[in-house]
DNA sequence: CCACGTTACCAAAGAAAAAGCGAAAGTTCA
DNA sequence: TGAACTTTCGCTTTTTCTTTGGTAACGTGG
């Protein structure tokens, strides 16, 4: 994408800061009046100059048309699918919903990537908290010490730290108030690894 | 999704308000009403305009029927600035570089919002732990027990929780090692509000 | 130093879209 | 059927966008 002018950078903030606070664009007269320009051409210049340069959208003479590309607001966050609910020792709740959350493209690995929901303070001792937001890479394998969703025996699922036990296999929940789970490699299948944590208050 | 002008928000505005207290859409006098039109034309240009930009839907000719569409509010993500460093006890080291970082639209409120990375652990009761994220919200002020970033005295910089206690203020660490801090109202200044918090593994 | 391209501006006219008005006709449903 | 609504029609006013025709400042390759 092309390089912005001063000028151009400063009113494209100002579209963007407008179209978030008010939920439309302005007018070429308000942007003229923010910036001082008496003259409508200039402010439609300037746009006319964004929208070559492929950062705005807008439809001919439309009011308040303008619209932000994609390179403005979110280009570096990723949409991954926000699957349930984890909690330690109970299924995991898949949500039939097709929903998604956005993640920033530096939680999110290479691979496939999903966001689970915290129930529960099983991890608390890991600064994870009841609805905190996972972000979990599909992984098989982990490490020692990762973080994981483990399906166990085929049916419960949980959050627990990960750690292999000369062929048996523990899962550690960061709580003192629970035990951990000791289990053959056999019956404990690893569904992903924790890869990202959001809060949101 | 087309965007919206300003008349267009105001009414889609009303109208989510509207069916959100009473359970059903407003008629089309009573928009007209809110808004002080006199022509129901008025009033019905405007419903299909909405309509055409894909915000709501009608039944034809059906009384009431205004449906609010998925207004997929983008769940996109937003790039704010990466402001530096907090610590308890020392001042923010401010990162002299224009970096961003990516936050989730919905970590994001309406103001301005800068990111900063915590140093050491003194939330660590409150699940934030030595370099995550926070995410703050340019505010001055807040309210009993909210995260905040506090200028004490006009050097040091904190990350507290924040209480009002009959003229002063109490930052309290959430870290039974630390002491809490008082001080007279007039000593504090705040510099933001937590909403969010990150953290990448 | 000069020609040239780019950016940044201004003023004003012309044109389309958005926003409104009133009245009348048409539907739906209890 | 009548009350409660929604649609439509023809027209006016307001708001916004587009365009035309210049001026001025700045940087770059010649």
């Amino acid at each position: 994408m092309q390089p912005l002018t001063k000028r151009q950078r400063e009113i494209l903030d100002y579209l963007q800061e407008f179209i978030q606070q008010h939920g439309y664009a302005p007018s070429l007269e308000e942007v003229g009046q923010r910036f001082g320009l008496s003259s409508l051409a200039t402010v439609h210049k300037h746009l006319t100059n964004l929208q070559e340069k492929g950062f705005i959208r807008r439809s001919w003479n439309r009011s308040r048309s303008v619209e932000l590309l994609p390179a403005r607001v979110g280009q570096r966050a990723i949409e991954v699918p926000l699957m349930g609910y984890v909690a330690a020792g109970s299924p995991i709740e898949a949500i039939a919903s097709n929903e998604t959350i956005a993640v920033p493209e530096d939680l999110v690995g290479r691979r496939d990537t999903y966001v689970l929901r915290v129930k529960g303070d099983s991890m608390i001792d890991e600064q994870i908290r009841d609805g905190d937001f996972v972000i979990v890479e599909d992984r098989k394998t982990a490490d020692n010490g990762e973080m994981v969703i483990a399906l166990l025996g085929g049916h419960e699922v949980t959050l627990k730290k990960f750690y292999r036990e000369n062929g048996r296999i523990r899962l550690q929940p960061a709580n003192p108030a629970m035990q951990p789970i000791i289990a053959d490699a056999a019956n404990v299948q690893l569904q992903g690894v924790v890869v990202g944590v959001m809060r949101k208050y």
